[in-house]
DNA sequence: ACAATATTGGTAGAATCTGCCAATCATAAT
DNA sequence: ATTATGATTGGCAGATTCTACCAATATTGT
């Protein structure tokens, strides 16, 4: 993929905050005929830039209202314990998102479920299964104050 | 907005997988015809269960390979400070997400931008300009393990 | 200026969406 | 059991949209 010029910037935030936006509407939004509007896109998700595209659900209309932030330190960094936390993480659906953090080398876990007697049964039967955990630390979100689909730029 | 059914579950599940999935390969992934399919969507749309549609964005490709982790506390938490806090978070477009965090009372941020130049730039510009900021703690990211839009459940 | 390459706009046929209608299913009351 | 009620379903036709081509235009490098 070459670089990005300012009409894939353009369709890239018009998708990112209309996911389902009809090619014909894009095109004219970014001034361009759908045939070349069309082709970008497809470069752009052939390039991997778009990566796919998602319904936004609402979590406590779906019925998890709770997002909790974990922090997890592992005792040793050795290539298995690294594998083997990161290959658990990518198996429990209740983990949104798990970062490699800068400092103490930690994790950080975006997790949601349903309740906090829930979030007690993930760490007991999800969490402390995984071994080469040195230390948890949870932190409770009361609240979502913004979230965006939409990279700066 | 009554209960969620199976279907309808199967239908939000599918599609925060494929956002962009036709209604037919919807309808027939569901065992359903594609009239009722769709008019399970647009209820679900409209009863806000399903928020909206996003395309997702490879933040690297894109050029914005950082990912910072802001932690805020406030001086007080009089609704004056805490309105003009939040107020200036949904201005900022390099702040992804914000959520209000239990225990100090602080906001957890999550930070995209193109460098550490532009980290401190973004800093010194947009946060430092906020009012009422009692400390802030960066903690940087080394990378994704694991990045999710499909709700457990 | 010229050639080579990339990008654009248009078009027709296939696929899809949309808003209706009648048929079916589930529930509850008599 | 039977009937009535409401919700859900499936099918259909017109409008919209997508897709894969083509020639025309713009861009780039020499």
């Amino acid at each position: 993929m070459t670089k990005l010029d300012e009409t894939d910037r353009k369709i890239i935030r018009a998708l990112q905050r209309e996911g389902r936006l009809s090619n014909q509407h894009l095109s004219q939004r970014v001034n361009l005929s759908p045939s070349p509007c069309l082709r970008r896109v497809r470069n752009l998700e052939r390039a991997g830039v778009i990566d796919g595209y998602a319904a936004i659900v609402d979590q406590e209309a779906y019925g998890l209202p709770v997002t909790v932030f974990l922090q997890v330190r592992l005792d040793r960094h050795s290539q298995d314990t690294v594998t083997a936390f990161e290959t658990a993480v990518a198996g429990i659906d209740e983990i949104m998102e798990c970062y490699l953090m800068a400092g103490d080398r930690d994790y950080l876990l975006r997790v949601v479920v349903a309740s906090l007697a829930d979030y007690e049964e993930f760490i007991r039967r999800r969490i402390h299964k995984i071994p080469g955990i040195a230390s948890l630390d949870s932190s409770f979100a009361f609240g979502v104050v913004k979230r965006s689909q939409v990279l700066p730029g």
